[in-house]
RNA sequence: GCUCCUGUGGUGUAGUCCGGCUAAGCAUACUGCCCUCUCAAGGCAGUGAUCCCGGGUUCAAAUCCCGGCGGGAGCACCA
């Protein structure tokens, strides 16, 4: 009423800029359409997940949607950690998921140029070599003191760098950050920049052993690569002082920096330290077993890229928190892959039902209900398995309608489930149920992939396998292929005889 | 403990920077109806949010200010 007033009053007050509705991720700051150069920087230490999904189809999807470019760097600055299998790992994790990069390349082929940047930090007053022990920096990080290295001159850290280069052993010295002890930021607090590392690099073998830690590798690569936006997760961002200081220090041009929240599926844990002991105890049967949030699992389950893409988008650009539903991945899920999934039957938990007057010998029932994906012949004799769930609930006098085929009246339960054909008319209103012919079965096993862990603990019970028999056209489809067992679920055909169910 | 981040229906988000158009949009979940020889997909409708709480500023606050509280992260020679 205040507002009406306002209206016919002073109708100028209230003419506000339209505000429209946002298609997509939140706009850039400072992003100029086609310079925008984002970048997807994995270590190569692990098998990709979830989490490399949605950081990969965000870059990507700020690069597309400003016309510039994606360089995909694999951040292997660590050669205790890095494998050359996990190098292919995340790459064919990208490539399935359809995340196209412009450039690709490796930090550790920069070494040249970090160890010139080292040199500079060095010759220029703004990092030294420190050669006390582990305690006591951390000691005196934590009680804001500085240590006696940071005091030496330049002949001193000249030469201590020349050494960590070839004499001394790893965790004899380190180069740092001549930060300020007295930061509240505890990052800033003469930071590591880099450090020895005697272990055989994947790529470059036993040519470095001296190596930049996370923040001094990104900081530069990310100028020099020409990074204009760099994202990383929220837990980077006490980081970013040092990050912005680094390059301050050198001179160089600085991206911007952005957080986003990690992802995580609820009872679906991400990291290796979880997963490593899982896998190597037998618990799964190996990163990809279908419980696991690793691409290969999810491949391996059925879901497909798209579906990923449209849910990481769906979960916007936020630093809130989120326990990321999975509910909402499998619905996106199901839309993609229902108008591709071919309809068979499915009896789970099987129990026989015999139509005593059955006077069919073959039906042909379609492979799709809308989309045209061809017929398939099913021979039949009187005598089908139904799941054992439709079987409890059946009763003597029972009219069930056996899809595609007849209505039959149920006629005896015990010992065997025995019925008699009514008639052949659609009825809307009796419950129809899907079978299997007995004759030709094809016994399969369905895993069913649970919560993987429930309050921090394992779930003895995550993997259900389920018996089942199946069409036998079942047989004809190639392994990896999505089938919808009508009634039951989407699964995805993983072997002869094994199915991952996908979701319902 | 210190520092930083964060808080919109069951869930995920839009809107918050630049206060009014919307007492809150979309998706998901749930319910019902339509369609359908599936408990799927599709169509339609509905349930569901005092926008964490308490103050303040203002004609007007989810949006601005102050103070609480809840949740998360960082405090490595790992990224």
């Amino acid at each position: 009423m205040q507002k009406s007033e306002l209206e016919t009053k002073f109708p100028e007050l209230l003419t506000v800029k339209p505000k429209q509705d946002r298609v997509g991720l939140p706009l850039l700051d400072d992003a100029e359409q086609g310079k925008v150069v984002t970048r997807f920087p994995p270590e190569p230490n692990g098998y990709p997940h979830i989490g490399h999904a949605k950081a990969a189809i965000i870059d990507e999807e700020y690069a597309r949607m400003y016309g510039g470019k994606l360089i995909f760097r694999f951040d292997d600055t660590n050669p205790e950690k890095e494998r050359l299998e996990y190098y292919a790992a995340i790459k064919v994790g990208l490539d399935w998921l359809g995340v196209k990069y412009d450039h690709i390349k490796n930090t550790s082929d920069d070494m040249e140029l970090i160890y010139r940047k080292a040199e500079e930090f060095i010759q220029s007053g703004y990092a030294y070599v420190c050669t006390c022990n582990k305690e006591t920096i951390s000691k005196n990080r934590r009680e804001m003191l500085s240590c006696k290295c940071s005091f030496g001159d330049l002949t001193q850290n000249t030469k201590r760098w020349k050494d960590m280069l070839e004499k001394y052993k790893p965790g004899e010295a380190i180069v740092r950050f001549r930060g300020n002890m007295h930061s509240e930021n505890t990052v800033m607090r003469d930071p590591t920049l880099l450090r020895i590392i005697d272990e055989s690099h994947p790529i470059h073998k036993n040519k470095y052993r001296v190596w930049p830690n996370y923040d001094f590798a990104v900081s530069i690569e990310d100028s020099v690569d020409g990074v204009t936006h760099a994202f990383r997760t929220k837990e980077y961002e006490l980081r970013n002082e040092l990050y912005y200081a680094i390059l301050d220090k050198l001179q160089m041009r600085k991206p911007r920096v952005l957080e986003f929240s990690r992802l995580e599926f609820d009872g679906m844990p991400v990291s290796k330290r979880i997963l490593k002991p899982l896998v190597q105890e037998g618990k799964v049967s190996g990163y990809d077993d279908p419980r696991l949030p690793t691409l290969e699992a999810m491949r391996r389950r059925g879901i497909v890229p798209e579906a990923i893409r449209k849910f990481v988008l769906s979960l916007s650009f936020t630093k809130s928190d989120t326990l990321a539903p999975f509910e909402t991945l499998e619905s996106f899920n199901r839309k993609i892959i229902d108008p591709t999934s071919m309809r068979l039957f499915i009896a789970t938990d099987p129990v026989k039902l015999i139509v005593k007057n059955n006077n069919l010998t073959e039906v042909e029932i379609s492979n799709h209900p809308q989309k045209d994906m061809g017929k398939r012949k099913i021979r039949i004799d009187g005598s089908f398995y139904i799941s054992g769930n439709d079987a409890k609930s059946l009763k003597v006098g029972d009219e069930v309608r056996l899809l595609e085929i007849y209505n039959i009246k149920i006629t005896k339960i015990v010992p065997n489930i025995e019925a008699d054909i009514t008639d052949n008319n659609f009825k809307p209103e009796i419950p129809k149920i899907q079978w299997v012919p007995s004759q030709d079965a094809v016994k399969i096993e369905v895993l069913i992939p649970k919560i993987l862990f429930v309050n921090e603990q394992f779930n003895e019970n995550s993997l259900e396998i389920k018996q089942a028999l199946t069409e036998p056209y079942y047989l004809e489809l190639n392994v990896g292929a999505e089938i919808q067992f009508v009634r039951y679920g989407y699964c995805r055909k993983d072997s002869a005889n094994q199915v991952i169910y996908t979701h319902k």
